[in-house]
DNA sequence: GCTATTATTGCAACTTATTGCAATAGCACA
DNA sequence: TGTGCTATTGCAATAAGTTGCAATAATAGC
């Protein structure tokens, strides 16, 4: 049994109205095929024609939003106009946007881990911080000033 | 010298070109009018056509993106279906957003005091963090547990 | 395998936000 | 006060994402 039926099967395990459809098996194959990317709905939904199937945009958005409750994937806004969904499972990170230069910052999920304790301690929240993108500016921008008008701000989300 | 007036006659100072318009000037008079509030686009050209203007909605978005720009107001996603802005001004705060009953729990500042310094130090980022939404669940959902179903989640964008 | 139930899909309409471009109107300077 | 330059506006088109609803299809039970 492969990875993907090992999942769609769980997934219905945890609540068994859950109907495993060929849309949702191949959204979560081309999701598979590339597990470290940042897929975008579209990216996703030619991923998917390739192997001869169409998926309404509306169907493949419902599918990534399902898996998305389900904890399977994560949902993020980088600033490029379209969100990115990527596979929550492997590496936790998070991402740095340069506002200025539209630089994306790998860092990782350790830098949450105060935060975390505070919510929780502070105010029973459980947070669910995955995948986020802080916004600001990186190094090399904050030394080379430019006037407060080129800039990627513009040009962002 | 009102205090709009002074604003205005700053964010000028700042870049010379930029020129102070009727519509500009009445966004900004909206939305000091009630400083604390959160205010959608519809919610800001609907204040200023009380005033019998109307401006377009592409001129309120890009009023309001100017004043981002400009460190004076902030936007928000807070799950509501339309992002909000708000007078970045007097007292920083951000929020906890529950997944499962939309509460919006009002945090301080300081809970990010921790996070801006690790990214100062260890990536010599300069965040920009105004007005944050954190989503999780509360405390109060995470003790009376319901099925995965009816949640607030579906309702949020 | 066949049938009934109902979760899911596809479609079209809709919402929120952004953009290109011609018309308008600040404002610097005479 | 009048004139020219160009930043800003309004408008219409577009993009990203969501939603209502009738048609479809997964699956449970026979
Ligand atoms: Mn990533
Ligand atoms: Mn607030
Ligand atoms: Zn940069
Ligand atoms: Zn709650």
């Amino acid at each position: 049994m492969s990875d993907l039926d090992r999942l769609l099967d769980e997934l219905r395990q945890r609540r068994p109205s859950t109907r495993i459809t060929t849309q949702r098996r191949l959204v979560l194959e081309a999701l598979m095929a590339d597990p470290a990317r940042h897929h975008t709905c579209e990216d996703v939904a030619a991923a998917v024609a390739q192997h001869g199937v169409k998926l309404d945009q509306s169907t493949v958005y419902r599918i990534l939003q399902w898996l998305k409750n389900a904890g399977v994937v994560s949902q993020t806004d980088l600033g490029s106009g379209s969100d990115v969904y990527a596979l929550a499972g492997h590496p936790p990170h998070h991402h740095l946007v340069c506002l200025h230069c539209g630089a994306i910052i790998d860092v990782d999920d350790a830098i949450f881990a105060g935060l975390r304790r505070t919510l929780q301690l502070a105010y029973r929240f459980e947070p669910r911080i995955e995948h986020f993108a802080i916004f600001g500016m990186c190094q090399a921008c904050q030394e080379h000033p430019r006037t407060e008008d080129d800039t990627f701000e513009d040009e962002m989300a």
